[in-house]
DNA sequence: GCCGTTTTCGGCCCGACTGTTTTCAGTCG
């Protein structure tokens, strides 16, 4: 059982104990195990063999003892008996916002409600207002809760929320009446997915503000009104929260708004060790307030340098920036090259000549042009004619646009058994290959591991594409021991994709901070198919951060010359 | 369930808002 199913199980057992009526903090033991496995870096089943699971903070000889039985027996009998006494439907209806554990518990013991189409039933049925704590209100809530969660799934893709968010932002900003204003949350942290939206502001004027918010013509209800915080759900089916806080307090409130929940927790911990309170209305020495302008100064409080959003999720940041070791993160004008695109020769829109133009305009120096290969019939894969009249466009091409060099690539299909499917004749005609899997994803993790293996194993394989094949909210990664591909890939300088289409996001930022330690190489690749797509690439930027990427681990930032010379050409 | 330079028990981050109450529990972030 790998890491990513342990941590959900993991999870899973929280809201188990929850909804049974357990300690809370015996459930946040289980959620913080989940966060610390689901982050590891180190491979789950080497520490269980080297009995050093226990050593891991947070992890004791209970946890250690059930992560063992799943790693090993791939099965967890306290966990099985656990969904035998607490039906699986009482966990969904957690998604139900305002309906937490205890309403859960209580519709379950007292009721006998055991799904969320029962729970429906029960609220047209006008039941649930006889329970004590229940009222019109909550059933009305839970019932158009429940009503929304069927209409849209409670998670978005980051672009989606950012345009969003943007657009309320601007509207905040013409207005005058914020002083500053920031998203915060999982959207600052540049997640790949998000719940919600979050928005800070600092005004003179909270009841404007909120007056603005709430009548913002994107909004299609609102939740919840206050003077510090109100909350809203727009057409789109996002819900948004805002918060407005005095400009002094701003520096405060937008780094605890930012989390995430464990970063925060971990520095409270590390500011009460130092005698000091944080909370998002600031930082507090006895009675005496410490004055901070921006994020930048709270961190200096503690010593530590200052923390880039994307990287507060708990993961080492503040232990590194206690001792000067963050690393100076990748930024989006270090790119210079592109690399994975498509044109008209397979199911690319746009024709070679537009996307370098594209390209050029965009202060972009190269483009390597990589359309499918011959056995991805679906996407009009090049036969070994087609490659042959490509390559002489991209000549004529590169004599006309003497500044700017266009690379003749190609995205190989890794067929089922790890072949790739040209000679190495056709294969050496080309400047660099990406090797991707588009077909058979549910073979077994010891078939799939074999296949890529063999396929990276091509001496004419430059790049790993899309290397787990997820898509966000719709296809989990294919079951794959990446940590062993990870090895491969760092042995054989085969460089590890990192695929910009917010769609997947392929690989995960969780992957990569282990993966550069491994001595992995990186390249972010917009995987475009129309114009548009080439842009991006800033999304893939955003996850090399979130892993604790730097300019030098990525090699599109490198020169032409340099690309080459690193890929041996 | 975890943890410990106040250490083997008693904490575990903390505040806003809502809906139900008539002072507070539950939820959320």
């Amino acid at each position: 059982m790998d890491k990513h199913e342990v941590s959900n199980i993991l999870n899973d057992i929280g809201l188990l104990l929850e909804i049974q009526g357990e300690s809370f903090f015996k459930s946040k033991a289980y959620y913080d195990a989940s966060r610390t496995i689901e982050l590891l870096d180190e491979d789950l089943e080497a520490l269980i063999l080297n009995d050093r699971l226990k050593e891991i903070k947070g992890i004791g000889n209970a946890l250690t003892q059930k992560i063992t039985e799943l790693v090993t027996t791939g099965k967890l009998e306290y966990y099985e008996n656990l969904k035998k006494s607490i039906p699986h439907g009482l966990v969904e209806m957690l998604k139900i916002p305002g309906f937490g554990p205890k309403k859960v518990a209580a519709v379950y013991k007292q009721l006998g409600i055991t799904t969320i189409g029962e729970l429906k039933y029960a609220c047209e049925e006008n039941r649930l207002i006889k329970l004590a704590g229940f009222g019109e209100k909550t059933q009305k809530k839970i019932l158009e809760g429940i009503e929304n969660l069927n209409k849209y799934s409670n998670q978005f893709y980051y672009p989606f929320a950012k345009t969003l968010a943007d657009m309320i932002i601007a509207t905040l900003k013409e207005s005058g009446q914020v002083i500053r204003v920031c998203e915060g949350g999982s959207l600052r942290r540049k997640k790949e997915t998000v719940k919600d939206i979050d928005i800070l502001a600092s005004s003179n004027n909270a009841e404007a503000v909120m007056a603005l918010f709430t009548n913002h013509p994107l909004v299609s209800s609102v939740t919840s009104k206050g003077e510090t915080k109100s909350a809203v759900i727009l057409k789109d089916g996002i819900n948004v929260d805002l918060r407005v806080v005095s400009d002094d307090e701003y520096p405060y409130a937008l780094h605890h708004f930012t989390g995430s929940k464990e970063h925060n927790t971990a520095l409270r911990h590390i500011a009460k060790q130092q005698g000091i309170k944080i909370n998002e209305y600031g930082l507090f020495k006895g009675n005496e307030t410490i004055k901070c302008s921006d994020e930048k100064d709270i961190f200096k409080v503690f010593g530590m340098d200052y923390i880039e959003p994307e990287l507060r999720e708990n993961n080492g940041e503040l232990e590194a920036a206690s001792n000067n070791q963050l690393p100076c993160l990748v930024d989006h004008n270090d790119i210079e090259g592109i690399l994975h695109v498509h044109s008209t020769y397979s199911d690319g829109a746009n024709t070679i000549e537009e996307l370098v133009k594209f390209s050029m305009n965009k202060g972009y120096t190269y483009l390597g042009i990589t359309d499918h290969s011959k056995s991805a019939y679906y996407a009009g894969g090049l036969v070994e004619d087609d490659i042959k009249r490509q390559h002489e466009e991209i000549d004529k091409l590169n004599e006309k646009y003497t500044n700017f060099t266009i690379l003749k690539g190609i995205e190989l299909d890794i067929l089922p058994d790890g072949s790739l499917d040209y000679t190495d004749n056709v294969l050496s005609s080309f400047d660099f290959t990406i090797a991707s899997v588009h077909s058979s994803f549910t073979l077994d993790e010891d078939k799939m591991t074999e296949r890529v293996l063999k396929a990276i194993s091509n001496k004419y394989v430059t790049i790993l594409g899309h290397p787990t094949g997820r898509l966000l909210l719709s296809r989990e990664p294919f079951k794959i021991n990446i940590n062993e591909v990870i090895k491969a890939c760092a042995s054989r300088k085969v460089i590890l994709e990192i695929n910009a289409n917010p769609h997947r996001l392929d690989m995960d930022w969780r992957l990569l901070k282990g993966a550069r330690y491994e001595g992995c190489k990186f390249v972010i690749c917009p995987d475009a198919h129309r114009l548009e797509g080439i842009d991006d690439i800033k999304y893939g930027v955003n996850t090399a951060r979130k892993g604790w990427l730097e300019k030098d681990d990525i090699v599109n930032t490198r020169s032409i010359e340099d690309f080459l010379k690193l890929i041996g050409r």
